[in-house]
DNA sequence: TTATTTTAATGTAATATTGCGATATTACAT
DNA sequence: ATGTAATATCGCAATATTACATTAAAATAA
C-alpha cells in the first residue's frame, strides 16, 4: 500500500512521529546545527555549507518550517533562517517525556 | 535521485537521523508505547492492540530491533518483547544533547 | 506423526521521500 | 524598465517506505 494509517493511532504518537520526521533525514539535522551556529543565515550559505544544492536545501527548509520551528527574516531580497527558541523547547519537552514515560514504566517491572 | 546522501554529512548527524526514522511513524511510537505497558508481550498482541496487520507488526518489530532498543525472550513457540532499558537512556541523551546544544546556541546570540 | 500456534520471510502494490535541473518569483539596485 | 541576486516551485527519476496476503519455519501439544 504505501500509506501511513496516521486515523488509527493516538494523536500524540501522530504527534512524536511528525516531530521525528523532521530529525529522520541528516540533511535537515546538518542544517539545524549550521542554522544555530550562525546568527541567522542565508539559503545560499546553508546550502553550500551542508553541500546539497539549492533547490534541494530549499525543499527541506519548507519541511523544518512547517513545524513552526523556524523563523525567517526577511532583509531586502535575502531572507535570515533561524530557530524558534520557544518551539524548540516544546518538541524538546515533547521528546523528552515519551522518553522519560517509557523508562518509569520499565522501573516498574 | 531519491537516495539520501548520507556521506556527505557528519556521523552524528546521520546517528540522529537513523533514530528519529524509527519514531518517524505513529505505529511504531504506539509499538514502543504498548510494549512499554505490558512486561514483555507478544507479536500478535501488538498487532492485536495497534490495529495492523501481524507482517506489517513484525515488520516495524524488526526496524525497531537493527537500533538494538528492543530485546526479545524466546520462550517456546512465542517471543516475548521488551526494551533495553540502557540503549533507551542512551537514545535520549543522544536527542536530549542535540536539542541543548541547539538552544545554548541561541541563547549565546 | 500431525495439528496448531506463533513469528518471520517473500512478493506485490501503492505511496512517500530525496535530490536535482529548469523555471518562476521576489526584492532590490541602477 | 532592466538587471541581478536570493528563494521557491515544478516536474522528474530513483529509491525508500508502508501495508498486506501468502507462504514458510519453528516450537509445542495432541
Amino acid at each position: 500500500m504505501g500509506v501511513t494509517k496516521r486515523h488509527i493511532h493516538s494523536m500524540r504518537a501522530n504527534q512524536i512521529a511528525d516531530v521525528a520526521k523532521i530529525l529522520s533525514n541528516p540533511a535537515r539535522v546538518a542544517i539545524i546545527e549550521y542554522i544555530g551556529d550562525c546568527d541567522g543565515c542565508l539559503c545560499q550559505d546553508i546550502s553550500d555549507k551542508i553541500r546539497l544544492s539549492q533547490p534541494t536545501t530549499s525543499q527541506h527548509l519548507q519541511v523544518i518550517k512547517r513545524t513552526g520551528v523556524l523563523k525567517s527574516q526577511f532583509k531586502g531580497k535575502a531572507q535570515y533562517y533561524s530557530i524558534d527558541a520557544r518551539k524548540w523547547g516544546q518538541l524538546q519537552t515533547l521528546f523528552n517525556d515519551f522518553f522519560e514515560l517509557t523508562k518509569s514504566k520499565m522501573a516498574d517491572k
